[in-house]
DNA sequence: ATATAATGATGAATTTCTTTCATAAAACCG
DNA sequence: CGGTTTTATGAAAGAAATTCATCATTATAT
């Protein structure tokens, strides 16, 4: 059968000329190389070489295999470098879930310098799961989850990332907009604006309206945040965001923040991964940035 | 080193999915499969697979290596025959890709006669590439092309075989059927079929509708040229296809053809080689039987 | 739950294949 | 014609791959 080596050893017969300066850039006895030609031969049934003179000529068929092996060793080297980018860590790719929707400002600014750092890792980024964030990232689905809700499961764990305050926004001609904070009997009549997610995953109905027995009037989907802060703003509806989002928008948009409720609503955000995953020069770096990307607070206004 | 044996190993336990199904088609025992991949991941510095459940999963270097195995592992195998062909006398493998794909039909008619003329030659007929036929070609993929859309490419060269005109087909009871010539604005609101192609390399998108800054109503993908037919036949839908192809079928199906446009889509289609190939005589013969065998001219119905 | 079958991993023994060594034969050069 | 360079070859040594026997794990059936 043909082989890498029959290939090497063809292609530097060729470039050198000789059986015995090819056996010396092969870290091989001439001895070898005849062997190792001699068997190719009877397996293929052809001569490949014929002496002329006291040196070597190649026939048709060694001509052939020749071009067949400038190329072949070619892909192969190729092949090694791939290899040797994914064992140093360099090559790779990186699926990571978010299952918090506002966090994607914050993941941009995460990513990009991440990406010019390690030119050769492909970033993926998925926001819907099949069932739920942390079961994609047991499933091997994604690689890494940005989650404010750690859901304690077997093999994987949490590292946080930071903390903040889930805020209500309302526009600033709103007549709660004087107070400090909000109180769930305040909004009964107010339409609800959130992301397209299902209630039982809303933190400001969780943990702000059902304690207190109450609900908003309506509530509506909107996809995009620049947009859901503009119907906010128009006085359209109301809205819980993370501190730092809001603090975005606070200078564009007129806009009010206000507590939701006397302690506020405090959320922390965390990255989760599998235990057991081998460990990977460019997803700890990417923990680190990540790490190191504080939010910017929000300046009461 | 990576060798060709790792790569049929990798590719077998791809295709197979367990170690000892591969190393039944492979005459090796699981033990000498499980030991070879090892000492490569050792010398590579990278896991190539790990075990899920009982079976095996790829990691993404595995996966890579997996992507060249098919890709060499097809060369080797190519070269093998080639120097069996060297040794039998007679050398002789043709690997045709074709890019056109309603150029079948008239490829078996230079293919047929080639066939008996050079018994010992294999021709091997290639659709899909895996980046596109070009590349192909100059990587030693396949050795000859045939194209309508010659790309320059250093190496290669392209020999025009005959000139075409792409021509809508309808049903013979549409109400455009009367006419001799199709305009863009009449066709907004037909269904396209074409056969499985990107958007980019299909002429009546390019060359008729965009420059027209209109889209039919709705595109579908059919592989079979008969089935194709038969549904513009049956009015669920319109197409372009070469006016010789469609001269074969006036008379099976009611259909009818009109001209895309006031000058006709017109097109070459082209047989390209890489310059530098070694001549070869049934290479030429062959090139000779293309350009010889026109296709039937369409008679105006 | 428990037994059973299927699969991969592993270490030692074995077999196969490659390489070297020593030497011969042929070709070139002065 | 020697001296030198180069390839070819058979036997011995060495290296590498393969098998065997066995264990551990996991999925499936009872």
């Amino acid at each position: 059968m043909l082989e890498r080596t029959h290939l090497a050893i063809i292609h530097e017969v060729h470039r050198l000329g000789t059986l015995t300066a090819a056996a010396r850039t092969l870290n091989l006895s001439q001895s070898a190389l005849s062997h190792a030609i001699r068997r190719l031969e009877q397996q293929a049934g052809t001569a490949l070489l014929y002496k002329h003179g006291r040196r070597l000529r190649f026939t048709e068929a060694g001509h052939y295999l020749c071009g067949v092996a400038e190329r072949l060793l070619a892909q192969f080297d190729h092949a090694e470098t791939i290899l040797g980018a994914f064992a140093a860590g360099r090559k790779g790719s990186l699926r990571i879930g978010v299952e918090c929707h506002p966090c994607h400002r914050w993941l941009v600014r995460v990513v990009s310098p991440f990406l010019a750092r390690w030119p050769e890792v492909d970033i993926d980024i998925r926001r819907e799961f099949q069932f739920s964030g942390i079961a994609a990232l047991a499933q091997h689905d994604i690689d890494m989850l940005i989650t404010p809700d750690p859901l304690a499961a077997a093999g994987l764990c949490f590292t946080p990332l930071f903390g903040y305050e889930m805020v209500l926004v309302i526009s600033r001609s709103h007549p709660l907009a004087t107070q400090q904070v909000a109180r769930p009997a305040d909004l009964t009549e107010e339409i609800l604006l959130s992301y397209p997610v299902k209630d039982e995953r809303l933190d400001i109905l969780n943990l702000f309206f059902t304690p207190a027995q109450c609900r908003p009037r309506g509530h509506k989907h909107v996809e995009d945040t620049e947009i859901l802060l503009r119907m906010v703003a128009a006085g359209r509806g109301i809205s819980a965001i993370p501190d730092w989002l809001a603090a975005e928008y606070l200078n564009e948009l007129p806009l009010s923040t206000l507590r939701l409720g006397e302690d506020g609503l405090q959320k922390q955000l965390y990255i989760g991964r599998r235990d057991k995953d081998r460990p990977s020069p460019f997803i700890d770096c990417f923990l680190e940035m990540a790490k190191d990307t504080k939010p910017a607070p929000l300046q009461k206004s």
